[in-house]
DNA sequence: GTCAATTACTTTGCGTGCAAAATAACTCCT
DNA sequence: AGGAGTTATTTTGCACGCAAAGTAATTGAC
């Protein structure tokens, strides 16, 4: 039960196993790690598979559009869109209106993944194996973090 | 207060909004970008300063000792090093028993940059600004959660 | 209308993450 | 001792993540 007093450490701010962000960034790249050999037979990665869900809830979007919702950025969602199209996943063309904006849509093979993806929450909780009360809690705390880091 | 019922959506299990990995991938990152400015006036990046608390607590140690404390792999953390060792904070040298072995140490230009690095996390508190409950539970239900996907 | 500011996106450069292959040193079996 | 197998680290290749700089289209002020 205690990580603490194993070896009568003097108290520091800057002990490792404190850190509360080294928790939930070793989280993140466990559960990166564990969505790859799911997502390999979609070939996609997890950023992309994070993408295409967002556009599979809603296409026809611009690039800002869809940072806004994955809250990536635009200067990740360029190249990795640039991916998505090479696969035949999503289609890129200018807008009419502002030439500027662009517009991101699911092709039908794109559409047609989504049934294979549909397995993959499963998966993934049950590798998990986490009670939903506390992925819950997980959840809320992680987006309560998210908006006190998004204020500034 | 709600996300939900915004537009009245089909319940899909591929729904990105209610996605735990989700918050959890956009958070990790949040953090590090908070970190960033914090740990640029130390020429460190978020990473880096994962390894060098890793090593103020306790140097001397192999990659792969290293590797197990800071969850980092070995790929990983060899360049990590080299550019550690570049700016000349750490000294990296084959272990006298076994040559495959490498020593990490702190040198003394890394070790003073630990008096600079004591206030980064009160810092980070600062700018997070949440109750040490939520806190200590987001990290007791993260470190749940490595635990789960490092058994397999 | 025109030109400066703004906006949408792209490009560049650097540092991860990490699987997989490569390298080099050790161990152990015989 | 000699070679098969193991172990520690490095290298390679690809895809982020993102700040900062660049490009091109649109808007706004006058």
């Amino acid at each position: 039960m205690s990580t603490e007093d194993t070896k009568a450490r003097p108290a520091s701010s800057l002990d490792l196993d404190r850190q509360i962000c080294h928790s939930l960034y070793s989280a993140t790249n466990a559960l990166v790690r564990a969505y790859r050999p799911m997502l390999a037979e979609l070939d996609l990665t997890y950023p992309q598979y994070l993408v295409m869900m967002s556009l599979w809830r809603k296409d026809k979007v611009s690039i800002s559009g869809l940072a806004g919702h994955t809250r990536f950025d635009a200067g990740t969602l360029t190249p990795l869109l640039r991916r998505l199209q090479k696969k035949g996943l999503v289609d890129i063309q200018v807008a009419d209106d502002d030439e500027r904006r662009r517009i991101i849509s699911v092709t039908r093979q794109g559409r047609s993944l989504m049934r294979k993806a549909e397995k993959i929450p499963g998966q993934i909780a049950c590798t998990v194996d986490m009670p939903a009360e506390d992925a819950l809690q997980l959840k809320a705390l992680c987006e309560v973090l998210v908006s006190k880091l998004s204020v500034d």
